[in-house]
DNA sequence: CGTTCAACCTGGGCGC
DNA sequence: TGCGCCCAGGTTGAAC
């Protein structure tokens, strides 16, 4: 679920908690754990966190960071249906870890997962400085250059789609995003980075940064699932803006022939082959 | 270097 | 109603 415009709005939603003291942690849904979720244990998390306070809020591509007055930061990974509420729960039998604050008028802190495949890590600098290192996670779609984005993807054979999900070339671009970031770049998700034209590589910039833009100024998408939430639990609405994900079938907003679904390493692509054709490929 | 598959999980939707 | 599939915003590691 949550991709950079998501976790971006999550980032935006908790910076009223900086500055606050916990009071308590706890793990109401103990019973549904799986073991790779928390590092350390439970206890030790609950032990460590005690009486620290937030000094601030970061996103790193799609992970959120607390950091404390202490050399150690709480690492929030969602993946697919991880949340971080201010709010009542959508389901509180989901509810992974909830943080009460000494100030009782705000409401606690809830990570909300239920697939459960999330992550949520107390790491010290040190090991945040290695696990983020930029071999491993590739600068912020956000913060990316033109030059450096053609820098960092422009010689590889693979497809340009495949590329944007890839985090260690740039961070934050999910399967939703990757796609409409083509279709508004009229670039065919197939096409191999090394045959991108100069031109093309300005217009997927240009591209990234209106559609994450766009994206966070509505809060994200929810889907019909409805599994997105802002830490308000609100849906966002940047799903009614989807000119491809999820519309196989229907006709093109810009030239009405059926978009296509086809599968790229292993995720679902939605496409215009109209639109979005060869036509920013250089010839073999 | 690039691709493919399986695994980690829950739950909604569909065909029968 | 119920069962068996398929699908889903992500990431990782192994195998070829």
């Amino acid at each position: 679920m949550p991709e950079l415009p998501e976790v971006e709005t999550m980032r935006r939603g908790l910076e009223k908690i900086v500055g606050l003291r916990i009071h308590s942690v706890s793990f109401p849904a103990a019973k549904r754990l799986r073991s790779l979720l928390f590092k350390p244990s439970p206890q030790r998390l609950k032990t460590r966190l005690l009486s620290l306070v937030i000094t601030g809020i970061r996103r790193i591509g799609k992970r959120i960071v607390i950091d404390f007055n202490s050399d150690e930061s709480l690492v929030i990974e969602p993946r697919m249906t991880g949340l971080l509420l201010l709010a009542n729960s959508p389901s509180p039998e989901h509810n992974r870890v909830e943080i009460c604050f000494d100030d009782s008028s705000i409401h606690p802190l809830i990570y909300w997962d239920r697939r459960g495949l999330g992550t949520v890590q107390l790491l010290s600098v040190h090991t945040m400085s290695i696990l983020f290192n930029s071999n491993r996670i590739g600068p912020d779609a956000l913060l990316i250059t033109a030059e450096d984005l053609q820098c960092r993807l422009g010689r590889s054979r693979r497809p340009v789609k495949v590329a944007l999900l890839d985090q260690r070339g740039l961070s934050g671009i999910g399967n939703i995003y990757a796609s409409e970031i083509l279709f508004r770049a009229q670039i065919h998700p197939r096409a191999p980075c090394n045959r991108l034209l100069p031109q093309a590589w300005g217009r997927l910039h240009e591209s990234i940064q209106s559609v994450l833009r766009e994206a966070i100024q509505l809060k994200g998408s929810t889907l019909s699932d409805a599994t997105y939430r802002t830490p308000q639990n609100r849906s966002g609405g940047f799903q009614f803006h989807h000119r491809v994900y999820g519309k196989q079938g229907t006709s093109c907003f810009v030239c009405g022939n059926p978009i296509e679904r086809f599968v790229q390493a292993q995720r679902a692509t939605f496409a215009c082959p109209t639109c979005q054709n060869m036509r920013f490929l250089r010839k073999l």
